[in-house]
DNA sequence: GCTATTATTTAGCGATTGGTCAATAAGTAA
DNA sequence: TTACTTATTGACCAATCGCTAAATAATAGC
């Protein structure tokens, strides 16, 4: 007569799920949510994917900002790489192979729709999240990746990054994520024929890190 | 007794305007509230800032969306210069010469708060605005860059431009939008320190389509 | 089966949203 | 002054926002 049998098999109906399931299907989703909506959309839009009532999320998290608070957590500071300040200073590396280990491990992290855009709509608004982002970049990485630039220019300096050092890497690092941009915020209009055959993200990312080497070169000249 | 006419003579208080003016003071002030705040803005709070009521704003503008179109046209379309064509058209100006024309005017044209915010509002949201400058740009200039480019090589291929040679194109753009992203999105947080002597945009400007035309020389091998 | 716990829902509140409409008052022409 | 146009306003509305309190029902331990 009916069929429910059928389908509870596939789909248990779980009424009632386990704390931890239920938050981590809510974070999960207030994630792509969030990313796809910006911080103002309507919780009452985001249960209504979930398949619960808008008053359990509060049971779940009392107040909007606690759900963006934790979803801030997950996208960015969860997955900021401790690893990347190792890479960078690890002796045994040459120049232009850390570089570039870097920036393909990077950009494989950061240009996601949840990351990209979150971090945009960050920067909007009220600035909370891509501040602490970009003070993470600026303190560890990026005074790494131009004293690595200098070795491989053969430059001996210990003065702290000029402005044009820092330009030049910024011409780099704005390259990259100018492909976040097109992809997850202006979109497929913005995107490439795909009937011509196409480079990889990590082909990109290594012609744009060989190019800035290599004009790195010819603008920073040796001095000793 | 009272000073208001002190007052009166230096703001005089004209409080019925004629429509030209209110609309125009309308305009203006919508520009900067919605590059500001976003297109979810409350009209409640930009009448706030003109000093009227909301009511007034609906009798220039009957709904929200007819300003909105109202600061797209002024922001996006009316500062697309046609003469940026001619510009890349012109045969006695060199390729490098051409390029480095073209980039200086454009970032001047378009890194500003208004425009950059406004083009990424847009992209986050319905895309209407982002969409239609970026397919003015795939068909107008890109294409004539990349001319440019395979001239300044000596290559004489007539074939359409590869997803390399765009590429390498979307890194130098990407590059020079960034300016705009680390200013007017990200803010303050995320500048070169001031107190060392700092680049002006044309000099970066200047520098990265250099890098970039040196690149492309040693990217894309002369064929004949 | 019984009970305690708690995941989940129903109903609703106060504030805010874009938008309407009729009344008001500042200019203009006679 | 008078009459007319219209820029401007005050009062209000239906829908929606984040959020709350109390009732309901599914589960686990006994």
């Amino acid at each position: 007569m009916n069929n429910s049998s059928l389908i509870e098999d596939l789909v248990p109906p779980k009424k009632r799920m386990s704390p931890q399931d239920r938050e981590r299907q809510i974070v999960n989703q207030a994630i792509q949510f969030f990313a796809k909506h910006g911080f103002e959309g309507q919780l009452r839009f985001l249960t209504e994917e979930l398949g619960i009532t808008h008053t359990l999320l509060y049971h779940y998290f009392p107040t909007k900002q606690d759900l963006i608070d934790r979803v801030y957590q997950e996208v960015v500071v969860q997955r900021w790489k401790p690893e990347w300040e190792e890479l960078l200073n690890d002796p045994k590396i040459s120049p232009e192979q850390k570089l570039l280990d870097f920036y393909i491990d990077y950009a494989q992290t950061i240009l996601t729709f949840d990351f990209v855009r979150i971090l945009i709509f960050s920067g909007l608004a009220d600035k909370v999240i891509s501040d602490r982002f970009f003070n993470l970049l600026q303190t560890t990485v990026i005074p790494k990746l131009i004293r690595e630039t200098r070795r491989y220019c053969g430059i001996k300096s210990q003065k702290k990054p000029t402005s044009q050092e820092i330009e030049h890497l910024m011409g780099l690092h704005g390259g990259i994520f100018y492909l976040g941009i097109r992809r997850w915020i202006y979109g497929p209009s913005f995107q490439i024929d795909m009937s011509a055959p196409t480079q990889t993200d990590n082909e990109i990312v290594k012609e744009r890190v060989t190019c800035y080497l290599l004009a790195a070169q010819s603008l920073f000249k040796k001095e000793t």
